[in-house]
DNA sequence: CGACACATGTAACACGTTACATGATTTG
DNA sequence: CAAATCATGTAACGTGTTACATGTGTCG
């Protein structure tokens, strides 16, 4: 319910036109998720079916605007009340292959927790390079943005890191490929910041 | 895409019932995500449709059973040799919504950090009380979803504290509702653990 | 017997997402 | 002029999710 919220509340700001919506909700987020324009939308259409907004008068250029009810911003009231519920969150992808793995057969575990790793920290160091390109340009909304999926990202290399020391108690010698190197698994090795 | 590959995954097995993947896929992952029966066995039909499972015959007491196919098999290898990739993942709604929340006319954005903030600290509460029950019970998948959860939180916790006092300095006196104390934001308070 | 868990499905809907069709306007 | 961008929409699909219908077996 993301993208159906977020354009909600851009209308607070007064009514708006499709395109503007979707390079408004871009500049809002960093454009750090980008957002197909056919989708702004369909969402916006649905929108309306729920009575959320209402289409108001084309603008001086005849484009079509929409203008959002008073129902509608109730309901973005309601959002920004609302803290967002673990429970309501979808299902955590990487939590779940890993747990998998432990138990199908023929998966090393060790490999997969690896692979990952390395990607988040890929991913993490290119975050990185945008809070900088952020930071130049004191757009806050992007920094939040930013800072939140560092903060996660980081948090999921500890976590990684965490499972591997659990799982070289439970599981010491992954056995076929290894020679006996590589004790202690890698540290989280904060990145520069 | 957890769901349905979480549930071949466990087709890897062997040849699974309905009901059986249910529990064993809620087994796997600990009950944190309750999983709809329903849902297994439309999963299930799609799996089909796309060639990555067969229907097995009949076990002992007549319960239709699937079979993961050749595909099947190949699917899960590649699922487990992929990292789960940033811009795979859904949009954060937290952040969204944080970000949004700057710049929506008559949003308090304090309030809705602290609401957060709150909601969050007592899931993670609830969350460290659980891992002690799975601590007892060394239930090593469980304990892994469970931290992964309890890590992402502490990381959410951090992230609204950064958020308060990066919006401490650009936005010093929050207009009207404010008897000018509370100068510092509450600090992480690391939950014992 | 009645309630409850087991077991299998189906129908319907929500949201997100992409691909495509169609014009108007701008710009190299 | 041709290409790109702006602008509006539609059609179709995918997964996730719930609610419902149905039947069997078990247990108090």
């Amino acid at each position: 319910m993301s993208i159906r919220h977020g354009l909600l509340a851009l209308l607070e700001h007064g009514p708006k036109y499709g395109y503007q919506l979707r390079s408004d909700f871009e500049a809002a987020t960093g454009a750090t998720w980008p957002l197909n324009v056919g989708q702004v939308y369909t969402t916006v259409a649905r929108l309306e079916r729920d009575g959320l907004v209402q289409p108001g008068e084309s603008d001086a250029e005849g484009r079509v605007t929409y203008r959002i009810t008073e129902g509608g911003r109730h309901e973005v009231t309601q959002w920004f009340a609302t803290p967002v519920a673990r429970q309501g969150r979808p299902r955590d992808e990487l939590a779940i292959k890993l747990a998998l793995a432990l138990t199908t057969p023929g998966v090393d575990v060790h490999r997969v927790v690896q692979t990952q790793r390395t990607a988040t920290l890929r991913s993490l160091q290119e975050l990185t390079r945008l809070k900088a390109h952020a930071d130049e340009r004191s757009d806050v909304a992007w920094l939040l943005v930013l800072e939140s999926m560092i903060f996660q990202a980081e948090a999921e290399i500890r976590w990684l890191d965490h499972c591997e020391t659990r799982l070289a108690v439970s599981a010491p010698a992954p056995g076929s490929t290894r020679p006996a190197s590589a004790k202690a698994p890698r540290r989280a090795t904060e990145v520069s910041r």
